[in-house]
DNA sequence: TAAAAATACTCCATAGGTATTTTAT
DNA sequence: ATAAAATACCTATGGAGTATTTTTA
């Protein structure tokens, strides 16, 4: 059987009449009679019954044309469905994301990509960037949202934000009076950090602003999360130097304050694995692309 | 698209692998690349990634893949369910029966049906004779299982059972006494009847008895129902002829006697319409006739 | 270089067309 | 006599086969 008699079946059932079937299938009277009878035997039950002057469905006939008709509807929709799949517009999408990326891309992307595509099921997972980069290469999950520096040849990135960093004090600092800080400022001061074990390209580049300001920055806190160290500041624990998309987190208690010295910003990257072909993220990663040019210029508030 | 596209997909998506899938097929690979690529083109959609040396699914690939099962389940299913309707395994049957009916066929033919055909959607109706004949010209009704005499050419019967009338008298009626009764000894009693719109034949048959024993019976209550009979019986309101098969029906204070006189018995036909086809119904009557042979023997009791 | 899919072509089975017959009204 | 489906026969599209090429691991 093939859905060809399916189509015919479903004409001859509607028109209950040879002829008229065959005109609205484009074809000749014959040819479609002989497709009904292949259909007939070979399904082994007559669909209609023939009284010369009237066709008429059997009750078998009536059955197997309620199925008919899912199965050419099942049909259409299969093709719809691969379409909208290949499309993107229907699929899954994880999505990895550090605590930095809560107050830069994820509060524009992820509303944008729901909109866009309703239709493909995102899940969300904050990661550490090293723990991304491990989930993206057992392909775990799809696009990561993540801080560079990042060594991993199988992985695509693209860098969507950069941030100036920018030091979190205490309201009541001796140094918050000034607007401007030297990093050599707060050689004397207690950082607190997220561990190395989070990201440890971020966590390095810290220590080595202190180095490069000549001194070995002292840790008395080491967190898991951003939110946490400017939380601890506000305690008065201490200092934390973090990327300046910080600043949309007002904390009672803390303020934030510029860096004199040249510094390389912190990049937040989308990351993917090289041998990725799934249509959703290559629409995840062009509305990324669009929401990076479009805080470009909001990004300029965290730099110098 | 035909099904056969489908097929050669699942095969190639199963196998991973166009010539193994081809020869799963009983075909040459070539033919089986040409016809995926049709498919493909077809819904314009990619179904796999070629990487010469790996076939792989893409994401249309895996989600066409599990529409391309239902569809082809649901072909094989929609041709079962044809043959069992055919076979008279599935579909609906409405059976209409006179209140006798309940005490001879349809106590052994329902749940016979039943068991052979468990599938079939049956409903029963308590109609009279000419309520049924009515329903059975509407096509309202499948079979029927009435009282003769009917006419009706639409129609075709077969009797199923005879009934010799027995009389049913209140316990300690003066007849009771005797073992068989004569008709004429009936003459001054009165008659309980159900009502000549339950059933023309049955009333007018009753009726005749009597005028053929050389009087008119005097009717002192109408009723509905064989069963309502025998309560007013029990009642002490009259007496009342009926068919032998109520014997089964045992109340209290009513006895039941033979009737001397040679009289034609009653007929419990099964009925339906001429232009019927439907193989429930075909089926119906096969085991109505088997039944009704299977009692030839049990009804003798009810015979002199 | 070897394995596997794609391409090029050939062939024939069969879907579909035309002409005619059968059948029931 | 007519309308409609079935039958008979023919045609040609395209599905499937064979031989070959392309591609990449």
């Amino acid at each position: 059987m093939e859905l060809r008699h399916l189509h015919y079946f479903i004409a001859v059932a509607e028109e209950l009449h040879f002829s008229r079937a065959a005109n609205r299938l484009n074809m000749a009277q014959p040819p479609l009679s002989q497709q009904i009878q292949n259909l007939e035997t070979e399904i082994g039950v007559p669909l209609f019954y023939r009284t010369k002057r009237q066709v008429e469905l059997t009750g078998a006939g009536k059955v197997f044309l309620e199925k008919a008709y899912q199965i050419t509807a099942d049909v259409e929709k299969a093709c719809v469905a691969a379409q909208n799949t290949h499309q993107g517009k229907l699929g899954r999408l994880i999505v990895g994301f550090t605590g930095i990326a809560t107050f830069n891309m994820l509060p524009r992307l992820i509303p944008a990509y729901r909109a866009m595509y309703p239709f493909v099921e995102l899940t969300l997972r904050q990661l550490g960037t090293t723990d991304q980069v491990q989930a993206l290469l057992k392909e775990e999950l799809q696009v990561g949202i993540l801080c560079l520096p990042v060594v991993a040849s199988e992985l695509n990135f693209e860098i969507v934000c950069r941030d100036s960093f920018v030091v979190a004090l205490p309201k009541d600092h001796p140094l918050a009076a000034e607007s401007h800080i030297d990093v050599q400022q707060l050689a004397p001061e207690s950082f607190i950090m997220t561990t190395r074990k989070v990201g440890e390209g971020y966590h390095d580049g810290i220590i080595n602003i202190c180095r490069r300001a000549g001194f070995e920055p002292r840790i008395s806190q080491e967190v898991h999360e951003l939110q946490t160290s400017v939380s601890l500041v506000a305690a008065g624990m201490g200092i934390a130097l973090l990327p300046g998309s910080i600043q949309e987190l007002n904390i009672k208690g803390v303020v934030y304050r510029r860096i004199k010295n040249a510094i390389p910003p912190l990049e937040t990257a989308i990351a993917w694995n090289k041998n990725q072909k799934s249509p959703s993220v290559e629409n995840f990663l062009a509305l990324a692309r669009s929401v990076a040019a479009s805080i470009a210029t909001p990004e300029s508030l965290y730099s110098l």
